[in-house]
DNA sequence: CCTGAAATTGCTACGGT
DNA sequence: ACCGTAGCAATTTCAGG
């Protein structure tokens, strides 16, 4: 019997040209990459049904100017967690709390380092003292607040 | 004279179907929204030519599957810069570094704190050998491995 | 992988409230 | 300022080869 292997196939150039529009404008539309790659548009159509199947590209999303909707700090929180604590439970907790982003099990000092956007840093200091504080098991956090993101992208295929 | 104010406009119930829709999908079709909240599509349809106008919505892109491209392995990196060196030269730097999809200008001890990509950890400790440190004016450097990243959304707005 | 036609969707103009 | 109808344009999907 033949297994089915996600993720296995190789991606050739015509691939990549897909990849490369489509991760910086959702909206490309098929025609166009078909005329720059020379090929009809349902054949582009067919090659990106393939990577959705293989899970290669994602839902496209609308990305949200959080600058415009008044969130314009950025910061991430290194959390240092009691032993007898369980992870999932504190991850749970952070759920709740919508200004968390990110959120990552970690390596060195740090058991969970997350990422927070808040509308400033009056905002931040809340979020800090009256959520993430009170989350049972937090011994400890550092904050690291980003004055300038100065690099932000994806990948290259 | 009448001065242009970006983003000062309020979202009501439907702008924030809308941002909710396609913040999560960016192909939620228009006459779908429409009668979900039971209005034309053509009155959806100005309200997102609205968003973008004032910028709060962005192109919408497709996020790549970094597990399936096999890059599995996300690291933060802490760096100490040294004075004499400019922020901005250290920048340019790390542009090249294909590895790098974030970069902040901080507070705290670090002077600069980046969001690395990278297909297992011996391409991590490769990068950070022989890409990173190899930049001028970094004394040290910090990482922090994430094992599982437990959460990763956007904000509701 | 292609052609060609059908269906769905998105876009624009114009008018109404 | 916001919404709608209607017609137009474009894109996506399907059939068959």
């Amino acid at each position: 019997m033949r297994e089915f292997k996600k993720y296995s196939f190789e991606l050739d150039g015509i691939d990549k040209i897909i990849l490369n529009s489509l991760m910086s404008n959702a909206k490309t539309s098929i025609s166009k990459i078909a005329k720059e790659v020379g090929v009809s548009s349902t054949a582009i159509h067919q090659r990106i049904k393939k990577l959705e199947a293989s899970e290669i590209i994602k839902n496209p999303v609308t990305p949200l100017n959080y600058k415009a909707l008044g969130y314009k700090t950025i910061a991430y929180v290194g959390i240092y967690l009691e032993k007898s604590v369980k992870y999932q439970e504190s991850i749970n907790e952070m759920l709740k709390i919508n200004e968390i982003i990110e959120a990552h099990f970690t390596t060195g000092n740090y058991t969970v380092f997350i990422k927070l956007l808040c509308k400033d840093n009056d905002h931040l200091m809340d979020v800090l003292r009256n959520k993430i504080q009170k989350i049972n098991g937090i011994v400890r956090t550092e904050t690291i607040i980003s004055l300038e993101q100065s690099i932000s992208r994806q990948i290259k295929p």
